[in-house]
DNA sequence: CCGAAAATATGACAAAAGTCATATTCCTGT
DNA sequence: ACAGGAATATGACTTTTGTCATATTTTCGG
C-alpha cells in the first residue's frame, strides 16, 4: 500500500535529519522516496538481509529486535516517528543485525541507497549528525550492558519503564500522560528476562502504586520512586 | 614519561587509520602528537571527564571499563596496539563514558582535538572508517546485550575466551599460541558475572581439557569445543 | 629470597530468576 | 454477541548464580 505524502509537509520533518534541506532538494526527495503503510505485526526488514537504502518512520511505532536462542527475541530499541532505521547496517556496509516489525499500523518511508548517499554528500552536516547519533546509540548500548551485568530484574524493569515512558511520550507530542503500550512479552524482551518475571514485578509495582495497569496500557504514577528503584 | 617515536616508523602505523597519510602529514603528526609510557595499573583517562583529543595505543594493552554499582567495574572492551580510544566521546561531543587503564606497561600516543580534526578534514576516508568502526562497535555491543539477556554464564565465558583469544592473538602478531593473560576478576568483569563463578567454570573447562591454566595465563586447547559451547 | 598482601580455589548456603502447570481474563474475527 | 485463541496472572518448584567463609597459592616489593 502506497501513501503519498510530501516531505515538505511531513509532520515529522522537523525532528528528522532532513530538516535543514532546501525546498528544492526536499521536493526531489519527495518524488524519489516511497511510503508504505505497514499493518500491525508486518515486517519492515529481516535480520540477515542486506540493506538497499534507509527507512524513516513517518507515523506509528516499530520494534527493532534480534533473534536469539530458541527463537526468543530481544528488542534492541523502539523506533518512533522521525527516526531513521537501518543506518548502522547501511553505513557499516553490513547485513541487518536485527529485524523490524510494526508494533501498530505505521507509515514508513524508504530512500534507496543512492538517493540517501547523494543527500549525505550534499549535506555534510547530516553525516555529522549521523555520526553523533551512532555515538549516542553506542553509549546507550554500553550502558545497557552494564545494567544487564550488574542490576537485578526489578531495577532493570523500573529503568526500562522510565526510558519507555519518554519514548512513548515524545511519540505522543504534548500529551503528558506517561503511558506505555506494550505486551508483557515485548517488555520482557526489552528488559531481558522471562515474561512471567515481568508480570510478577509489574504486579508488585501496581500494588506499590508506582504504576497503574489497564490491559497492556501501563501508566506511570510515581515516576520519582520508580527512578529511585532504577538507580538503587 | 615521554617516549619519542616517529609515526612514520611506528610498528602499528599499518593497522591504524593513519596508514594512508602522506609522508609530509605523518611528519607533522609526529611532531605534534605526544607519547606517554603508562605503567601497569595507571589510568589513561577517567569516566566523566571531557576529552581533549584522541588516544592511539602504540604498545601494550588497555582495559576500557565503566564503574557500576558499589564500585564494581564492567570491562567494555580491551584496546590493543593500533586502536584509537576515546573516538565515541570526541565525535559525540560527550564525556568519557568509561575509564581506561593500562593492563601492562603501555605506550599511548595522544593527538589533541584540533590536530585530529585537521587530519579528518584533510582525509575524509578516515572519517568514513571511523563511522564504520563505530557501526562495528555498536553491532558488537548489541550482540553482547543479546548474549547477556539469553545465555548462561558458562556459555558467555566460552564466548568471551574465544573473542579474547583473537584479541590477544592479533596483539601478539604471528605467535599463534592462543593465550589470554587476564586476572579472574577482569575476566568476570568482561563476562558480567562474579569472580568466583568464573573461577569455577574455568576449573570445569580445565578438567574438560578445553583450556590449560598457568597462573593468569589461560591457553585454549580445544577451541572447536569451546566454540560449540558458546553457541549451544 | 622472604613475608605480607593479593589472587585463586572450593565449599556451603542464600537469593534471584527461570520453568512448568494451570486458571483467568482479554481480544479478535466471524 | 460469541467462541476460540492468545495474553495475563499466579503458584509451586528447579536451576542458576551470587555471597560469604575459609584455605591455599601466587605475586611482588624490599
Amino acid at each position: 500500500m502506497d501513501i503519498a505524502i510530501t516531505c515538505k509537509h511531513c509532520k515529522v520533518l522537523g525532528v528528522t535529519y532532513f530538516s535543514s534541506m532546501s525546498q528544492w532538494d526536499l521536493m526531489h526527495l519527495s518524488q524519489n522516496k516511497t511510503s508504505i503503510l505497514y499493518k500491525k505485526g508486518q515486517m519492515i526488514f529481516h535480520e540477515g538481509n542486506y540493506p538497499n537504502g534507509i527507512f524513516c518512520v513517518q507515523s506509528g511505532k516499530l520494534k527493532i529486535f534480534k533473534n536469539g536462542r530458541d527463537g526468543k527475541a530481544h528488542i534492541v530499541r523502539l523506533a518512533i516517528p522521525g527516526m531513521f532505521i537501518g543506518i548502522r547496517s547501511l553505513l557499516g556496509k553490513a547485513k541487518y543485525a536485527a529485524s523490524a516489525m510494526a508494533l501498530e499500523d505505521s507509515v514508513v518511508c524508504f530512500l534507496n541507497r543512492s538517493l540517501f548517499f547523494d543527500i549525505l554528500s550534499k549535506y555534510p552536516k547530516i553525516s555529522e549528525s549521523l555520526m553523533s547519533s551512532l555515538s549516542q546509540l553506542l553509549l546507550e548500548a554500553e550502558e545497557k550492558i552494564l545494567s544487564m551485568a550488574q542490576n537485578p530484574v526489578r531495577q532493570r524493569l523500573a529503568e526500562s519503564l522510565f526510558i519507555l515512558s519518554n519514548v512513548f511520550c515524545s511519540a505522543m507530542g504534548k500529551d503528558k500522560q506517561l503511558t506505555i503500550c506494550l505486551s508483557r512479552e515485548d517488555l520482557a524482551n526489552i528488559v531481558g528476562t522471562a515474561t512471567e518475571t515481568v508480570i510478577r514485578i509489574l504486579s508488585e509495582f501496581r500494588e506499590e502504586k508506582l504504576v497503574s495497569v489497564n490491559g497492556r496500557e501501563i501508566t506511570i504514577i510515581n515516576s520519582e520512586e520508580l527512578k529511585r528503584i532504577s538507580l538503587a
